[in-house]
DNA sequence: CAAAAACCTTAATCTGGATTAAGAAAATGT
DNA sequence: ACATTTTCTTAATCCAGATTAAGGTTTTTG
């Protein structure tokens, strides 16, 4: 049972009958997807909101100078999406792509209100999810505005312990909104602190 | 029906018969609070989210050094509420103060759990605006990343025309995220550009 | 309507983090 | 196993925006 992952991560929320999870099933659809592949690309409509079995996606803004910004990285038991064309169904300027080779599921909005209509536990469940994601953009706007980059990587490394083993430093630099070099130099200062 | 401008706001997204209406009506609960005043204080469990029906409130966090940081203005028509001590019931950080004489009228998670348990319309109308409230967090988050203070001042007063002309320019710095002497010196810059 | 408080402006100086550049190390694909 | 691409580090220079300070203006409140 492929799908046992996500079927866990609702039931933690909610509960869910056996014709419901049948039904929920039904509409998933599986996709193997390659590193550096692409979910989403920018001025796409994000048709489909993308739960993630295996491996790490990452989603992210390119601005005018072609700097790459984080919004999320996606490891296994996420969802992932570009919620504004997600929920208006317009083209958006997220881009969503594999950081390695990835399993996922993705349910498409239409197939989400249809569920949403037939079952209300499932849309408690994404009231839930989107509640707690609306609070960890909040905060790290919040963390953004008022800390210093040093404090927003101890606080990185603290909250995502294991994201910080297995990601390379410059995908770490662009979510804290610093550049690599200055990632760099923060380590160093660290490491000479320490010894 | 003081309560009829929060009733046309639900009306937008959902539809409620009048049974429903009657029922939200009976839990709601008015207050009136001036200028100055709190609706929520740092370390206080947010029991109730607060749907502001004339004047204007601000939600702000204190850093260290005692600076203030505006996460979120709400004027007439919208919801505020620290959603992170709202769901958890537990001590947030986040204090809410009138900026203007108000009336308001407040929800208690705790009626607005059993709201959704007995009508499930009103469970979407709140996962539809949940949805919404992320999507502009999301944005403003990656305008802090990737936007410099000046582009950011600018998409201000395209966004919310009503409230550069009614609020003080340094609530404002503090929301774009730049002190109120920075701002000063950009709205300098653009005189003396447009003349 | 006056005193106090809050707010705004200007200007000089400072600094966290960006930019640029270039070489070293590591990971990846074939 | 090796060549290519991607990452990481260090160091010099630069700049957007912070800080500090001080005077002027507007708003609030008694």
């Amino acid at each position: 049972m492929p799908f046992e992952i996500l079927h866990a991560n609702i039931q933690k929320h909610i509960h869910l009958t056996n014709d419901d999870k049948a039904r929920l099933f039904t509409v998933l659809k599986p996709k193997s997807i390659k590193r550096k592949n692409f979910i989403l690309h920018e001025n796409q409509v994000s048709t489909h909101a993308t739960f993630v079995l295996k491996g790490c996606l990452k989603a992210y803004t390119v601005n005018d100078n072609g700097f790459e910004h984080i919004i999320q990285f996606a490891p296994e038991d996420w969802w992932v999406t570009d919620m504004y064309s997600f929920i208006s169904q317009k083209p958006g300027n997220i881009i969503i792509e594999a950081i390695e080779n990835s399993e996922v599921v993705q349910l498409s909005r239409a197939d989400q209100l249809r569920l949403f209509d037939d079952i209300p536990a499932f849309e408690r469940y994404f009231r839930i999810i989107t509640e707690k994601s609306l609070v960890s953009y909040r905060t790290r706007l919040m963390d953004n505005m008022s800390l210093t980059a040093t404090e927003r990587y101890a606080g990185f490394c603290e909250q995502y312990p294991t994201l910080i083993t297995k990601l390379p430093q410059k995908l770490i630099a662009s979510y804290i909104g610093v550049t690599p070099e200055f990632l760099s130099k923060m380590r160093a200062r660290q490491r000479n602190k320490s010894i």
